[in-house]
DNA sequence: AAATACACA
DNA sequence: GGTGTGTATTT
């Protein structure tokens, strides 16, 4: 092989071996292998961030000009600082009052709130904590309008939402379609290459990185040289065909970035590298103490170790925590440099299952995959913190409504997308003071119009589960959450875990036999105890419209006053039409999924109140 | 089912 | 540094 891999390893004299893997021979096979996945030597993958989003999506509401220095403020402090904001000394930690008097024309917005008596959030004036709660929803949804210009604009590109700001892009797909676009005599193993498809590539061309971002350095001579816009080739390095992968990726990304500033107005930085974890930490190159944005960075594999040698290494993603701070006192260091010296063994002695993570990652190896993780969301969350604890019982409803509120809300706008999205449980959290925070959770029923009231009658009666051995109240935080959020799957399978979530802990449905064209129903009938009265059907039963067959209570508890028992029926009403809703789904499509093999679980559940009456159960 | 850890604006 | 979210792992 003719590489020039001698000269550049030449640079890292102390441990070259630790970094051996920075020029691989590239072969015809590694050009026409479509899933090599993470062992790709032309990988390419992008982190994307948007630059102080927060603040971003607030600028772009009120359609400021972008060098406005703006803020966001949750109650008096700061939660996002535009760039133009930072020149002035701003930062996240201040108060509001010094923000605005290191910058007396700052535009501060506070933050979204719901606002009790208020049904949606808004903008309100005088906000305070004690009765307002703050709402993230513009920010949720410009984020996913971002990811959808990513996915309009790359329809090859893998995507994986990281956070709310920040996005990963596996750009492998795209550019080496581009590649052999732009390079088609890669396509054909030659007549005489020496050993067929695995011969390696022919020697790859110059790149012009001018309007490609900003390349990482090398060395620090490339450093000081590529001030002076002096070209690479001078400094005895030469190009790989990964670096050509890197440089399509960079045009790629900037053609992404240009579009999300067209059609949203944020601007965004980007890392283009060979991993996810060296992409996320080149994407923020040099940003943290300049107002340098809007732009994206390139690390070449040969960088690789100039750049991480140095790098404090609890700034890196997932060191940031226990596992950086366990690292740090063990060894008595700071940089990822010190750490090489440690040998696999022993810190896999230390360390257990990290160590090997770690001691790749350290060396620049990321064997994590771009997973296409569907926007969608697994858990939803609201919560309060209360700068008053709250004693009052009463209180702890009043807080739970608001948040039954916003899930509600935020629950529907998501089924606007989705329309089957079903939270299968929900969990409350309480902390009393310093204490670690307590929490119960139960299963959620599907339901088609999850109201407010459906969700606080749940959250209401977890928060007396958590209440009722606790002594004193004195609740500082009160978090309100579905998790286990997926898409309901359409088709026979769906109307299958429908009557299996009903069977659990509600009591069956009622249906006509006319009607019981479905054989997954049997049994699910006839075993209404005893109709009740004639003069009192109306209170206790109704006339389905789409069925006409006539659907009663089951269990009428004596009990129960008029009231109770209308909200009873209201409830037998939603899950009836929840059930012709499950039936229009299961015919309107195709099954698209194979069914699941998970065995029909027979499990029995005897304490709980059934059905409806549970929503009742008195203490 | 409940608690803990980590990340990020 | 505090509040509000989110995910994944451990107990």
């Amino acid at each position: 092989m003719n590489s020039p891999s001698k000269s550049a390893k030449g640079k890292g004299k102390t441990m070259s071996q630790d970094y051996d893997d920075l020029r691989p021979i590239i072969t015809y096979r590694h050009i026409l292998s479509q899933n090599l996945g993470v062992r790709d030597p032309l990988r390419v993958i992008a982190l994307c961030d948007s630059d102080a989003f927060y603040a971003a999506c607030e600028r772009v509401r009120l359609a400021l000009d972008p060098t406005v220095p703006i803020v966001v403020q949750q109650w008096e402090s700061l939660i996002a600082v535009s760039y133009p904001a930072r020149k002035y000394g701003i930062s996240r930690m201040d108060k509001i009052k010094d923000a605005k008097k290191k910058c007396p024309n700052l535009v501060a917005v506070h933050v979204a709130t719901y606002k009790e008596g208020e049904k949606e959030p808004g903008y309100w004036d005088n906000v305070d904590t004690r009765t307002h709660k703050v709402s993230l929803d513009l920010y949720r949804r410009e984020s996913s309008k971002i990811i959808n210009v990513f996915k309009q604009t790359l329809p090859n590109g893998e995507i994986e939402k990281a956070s709310i700001d920040e996005a990963f892009i596996d750009l492998t797909r795209p550019v080496r379609e581009k590649l052999l676009e732009r390079y088609p005599h890669l396509a054909t193993v030659p007549e005489d290459a020496p050993d067929g498809a695995d011969s390696p590539l022919p020697p790859p061309p110059l790149i012009n990185w001018d309007q490609l971002g900003v390349l990482i350095p090398l060395t620090p001579q490339d450093e000081v040289s590529a001030q002076d816009e002096l070209s690479n080739v001078e400094s005895g390095y030469s190009t790989t065909w990964h670096d050509v992968a890197l440089s399509i990726g960079a045009e790629l990304m900037a053609q992404v970035r240009e579009e999300v500033s067209k059609q949203l107005g944020y601007t965004t930085s980007a890392g283009i590298a060979r991993n996810k974890f060296l992409a996320k930490l080149c994407a923020s190159y040099k940003k943290p103490n300049s107002q340098v944005i809007d732009r994206q960075s390139i690390l070449r594999n040969d960088a690789i170790p100039y750049y991480l040698r140095p790098m404090p290494f609890q700034k890196i993603r997932f060191l940031g925590g226990k596992l950086g701070d366990a690292l740090a006192k063990e060894y008595d260091v700071l940089i990822v440099g010190d750490l090489l010296t440690i040998s696999l063994d022993e810190m896999q002695h230390k360390f257990g299952e990290n160590a090997l993570w770690v001691y790749e990652l350290l060396r620049g190896i990321d064997r994590n995959e771009v997973k296409e993780k569907s926007t969608l969301f697994k858990s939803m969350l609201a919560s309060k913190n209360l700068p008053k604890p709250i004693t009052d019982p009463a209180d702890g409803q009043h807080w739970i409504r608001v948040l039954a509120a916003e899930l509600a809300l935020r629950l529907k706008d998501a089924r606007e997308e989705v329309p089957t999205l079903w939270p299968k449980t929900i969990v409350l959290h309480a902390r009393k003071g310093y204490e670690t925070s307590r929490s119960k959770q139960a299963a959620f029923p599907f339901t088609k119009n999850v109201t407010v009231d459906v969700i606080a009658l749940a959250g209401n009666k977890l928060w007396k589960e958590l209440m009722k051995d606790v002594t004193s109240i004195n609740i500082t935080s009160v978090q309100l959450a579905f998790t286990g959020i997926e898409a309901a799957e359409t088709g026979q399978q769906m109307i299958h875990g429908f009557f299996k979530t009903r069977d659990a802990q509600h009591p069956p449905l009622k249906r006509p036999r006319s009607n019981s064209d479905d054989p997954l129903d049997k049994g699910v009938e006839s075993e209404t105890p005893n109709p009740p009265e004639r003069q009192e059907l109306s209170l206790t039963s109704f006339v389905c419209e789409r069925c006409h067959s006539r659907i009663a209570l089951g269990d009428v508890r004596a009990e129960w006053n008029e009231e109770q028992r209308a909200s009873a029926l209201a409830m037998l009403r939603q899950e009836h039409e929840d059930f012709h809703f499950a039936q229009d789904l299961a015919g309107a499509s195709h099954p698209i999924k194979p069914r699941s093999s998970k065995p029909v679980s027979t499990r029995s559940r005897e304490p709980e109140p059934k059905g409806i009456t549970k929503f009742f159960s008195k203490k």
